[in-house]
Formats: structure tokens, C-alpha cells, sequence
DNA sequence: TTATATTTTTAGAGTAGTCTAAAAATTTAT
DNA sequence: ATAAATTTTTAGACTACTCTAAAAATATAA
């Protein structure tokens, strides 16, 4: 059996290496999850011993295939539940990620087999962010982040890849939701913020607002 | 805060108390959740410190009314739980037992008043139950269990008193559910075992069975 | 009413997870 | 290439919960 905490530490590492890609560190899980290098170092031991992960004393550490197959289970979950929570509850989708942490640990497959029906099968969180498969693939989207577009670009706002009640809030009242067509104005080399368009309004964001905007060109 | 181990304690005690009165003794609490009258002893100790219980050594215990009032919320969540994986999901009622008691424990007041809307106010839940209301108060049904019911006496089932996967499935089969019409034939003395009338066909059920059926008679 | 049985509590220890402080290893910078 | 800075691990301790065994209190019965 697995544990609550075993669950957070993979989760942890799974979310780490999908942002960053290769190896993660000991530091980077205990920002993650917000605890201290010892008490991960402690944990890894075990998932080791428990075959959920590849680790090398001082060399980070990777997910197995059984680790990552539960991470990405738990993945699913996590956006099923925030999807039902946003669908089906009515709740903005600025409230639900605490929630779904919560329900993300519910032991049931038949539960969430049921849950995906329920939901008629969703492809997308209220995030955008895709729903991992029952068989464990997240199905990548072609998108790509804001600040990466080149000037003058049109496209589509398909996804946010931050999921904090502030950010989302924010974007709320700067009216940009999933859906919202963007162009890209003009960057600012000095701090990399930007100037865009949304519904002939021109408005000007932060780079660290711009990197979690996924967007499709058009 | 109060911790999972805790909320397990405090459904523990208000369902002992609820099924026999009074106060409630240790073993009973160990019986019930099924560790060992040391622990209780121990986790005693810690819920009369945070006020939940009124508790004195050897004494036994009850709950305090805030711990009464955390209970019965835990009950509210229960009961909406198991009816959302009915009505909503489309288990069957002996299959939402296990979900429920981990989907109790979710922490959020506003998911809780939010899936009651979604459920449109449900008084009762899959097995007849009835839901404990946002302010605490447990609805009484007016029925009797009918291992009580005199004989030739003609009811509707309303409810069954234990949520057990063996014991409901048994019901199915016997073509018992909630609202089914049912006659007391003959009552054995011997064994207090009932025969019974379902849907013009007579049966034969133990009294174990008949004493967590609960009637209302026509 | 005193002995016996039962229930409850205490004592001591174990596991899972966390922490801080210090030691060890690795990386970076001169 | 060696010193300094950073990262990671180990050591030791703490909390929450659990256990078994033994002691203490209570209930029951001759």
C-alpha cells in the first residue's frame, strides 16, 4: 500500500520533471511539496526500497515505471475532480485546486472510471490542461507559452500552466479565460513583460504572467 | 485542526450512541474501530483535551457538543457522499460503503453545501437514511424495526440500519429494497427467525436480517 | 463480602513522517 | 586546482498513532 505522503512525494516528483524535464534534485521536491532536503532525502530511501523511483544518493532521481504510472493516476484524478468540481458544482475554477488535492487520493478506480463517464469522457481540465489517459499518457497539446510567441502573433488561449487562486484571479479580471483570442504586441526587452491585444483592448503583462498562457497560434 | 484518526474516533462514538444511548465504554469504541482498548484509552485522553468529549477514567464517554456537532457533519458528508455515488454515478447501494468513508473526510464546507444543491436537497440517503441537516439535527424517521412489528402487520420498508456489502446484496436478492411493501406472516420463537410476505411470495429471514429492516406501517 | 472475572488504564516500545544541526559530497568560482 | 559556496545526507529528536503486556479499577458471582 501506499501512503498519503508516499503519493505527495511522487506527485511531487512527476510535476517537477514535466516542467523541467531530466533528473530532479532533493531541493527542488522540498520547495515543491514545502519541506526541508532532510526530510526528502529521508523519503526517497524509502519509494527507493519501494521501487517507485530510481535514485542515486547525490545524483536526483527519477520516476520508475510503476512510480510513474501511479503519479500520473493521481494526475488524472486531480484534474477529473477539478473538472467535476468547475462542470458539475459550479465552482470557479480558481477554487478547486485545494479541493482536488484533497480527492485526488480517494482509493477507487471504479470511482473514477464512473467519474469520467459522469463527465462524459473530458479531455481538458477547467485549466486546459489535459487529462491524462486511463492508461497513463498525458496527451500532449500543441500549444505554446505566450512569451515564447514572436511579436505580432494571433492565437488562442488553450491552457494556463499555473494553477494558484491569485494568478487565476487575476487572469479573471484582465478577461482572459480558455478561449480568449490574443495577439502579441509588443515585448518590452528590459523586464520581458509584454503588450497584447484581447477584444481590441490593448494591455500590458508580466513575463511571469506570460509563461503560464498557453496558446495555440492561429 | 482535528486529524483523520480523530474524526474516526468521534463517528465511532455518536454511532454507538446512537444505536444504544448513553454513554459509551472503551471496548465498545475498540470494537467498533476495530483496534485496541489501549489506543482508545490513549486517544481519550487527547479528544477530552481538545474538548471534544466529556470523559472521566472508567467512566466512559460522550461527546462534547462540539464534538457531537463535528460528528454529525461527518455523517452529513457521509450520507450526501453515498447519495452522489447512487443517484449521480451509478453504484449500486451495496458498493458506496468503503468510497464514502474515505470521501467523509474531505475538508471543505463549501463542496459539501454545493453537492447538496447538486443533489437537490436530498432527506435520505441510498439506504433509507436520513441526512443530517447543515445545522446538526438528524431527522427522526418514524419507523420500527421489524423484528419488532407485531404479526399480520402490513408496512413499507423505508430503510435498512446497517450498511454492510453482504447484508445488502443479501437483501437484493431476497427482492428487498427501499419501498418495498412487506407483511409479518409468523414469528418463530424458537429462533426469532420471520416468515415473511414480499410481493405475494412468502420468505423466511433470520432475525439479524429482520432487526436492521426498518418499517413503517401502513 | 470476598474472590473472580472483566474492563480500563498505564507503561514501554515501534512506525511513519517531520524537524534542526552538523557532516559529507558536489558544484562553482577564482 | 584548490577554496568557497551550495546541495545533499546523516544523526538525533519530536509528534501522532499504534501495539502488547502488565497493573489498576470496576463489576459479577458465590
Amino acid at each position: 500500500m501506499i501512503t498519503l505522503a508516499e503519493e505527495n512525494y511522487l506527485k511531487a516528483i512527476l510535476s517537477i520533471s514535466l516542467n523541467e524535464g531530466g533528473k530532479v534534485s532533493t531541493n527542488a521536491i522540498a520547495n515543491e511539496i514545502g519541506t526541508s532536503a532532510a526530510s526528502v532525502s529521508d523519503m526517497l530511501k524509502k519509494l527507493q526500497e519501494k521501487k517507485l523511483i530510481k535514485y542515486e544518493k547525490y545524483k536526483g532521481v527519477e520516476l520508475s515505471e510503476s512510480g510513474q504510472n501511479k503519479a500520473i493516476n493521481i494526475l488524472r484524478k486531480h484534474r477529473l475532480w477539478e473538472t467535476f468540481l468547475v462542470n458539475k458544482l459550479g465552482f470557479n475554477w480558481s477554487e478547486v485546486h485545494d479541493v482536488a488535492e484533497q480527492l485526488e487520493h480517494i482509493q477507487s478506480a471504479e470511482l473514477i472510471d464512473r467519474l469520467d463517464i459522469f463527465l462524459e469522457h473530458p479531455k481538458f481540465d477547467p485549466h486546459g490542461e489535459p487529462i491524462p489517459t486511463k492508461e497513463g499518457k498525458i496527451p500532449s497539446t500543441n500549444t505554446t507559452p505566450l512569451n515564447e510567441l514572436q511579436v505580432n502573433t494571433k492565437g488562442k488561449i488553450m491552457g494556463v500552466s499555473l494553477d494558484e487562486k491569485d494568478f487565476l484571479d487575476y487572469l479573471t479580471k484582465l478577461n482572459i479565460t480558455i478561449g480568449t483570442e490574443i495577439t502579441l504586441l509588443e515585448k518590452i526587452s528590459f523586464d520581458k513583460s509584454l503588450s497584447i491585444k484581447i477584444a481590441n483592448t490593448k494591455q500590458h503583462i508580466s513575463n511571469d504572467v506570460a509563461k503560464h498562457l498557453l496558446i495555440k497560434i492561429s
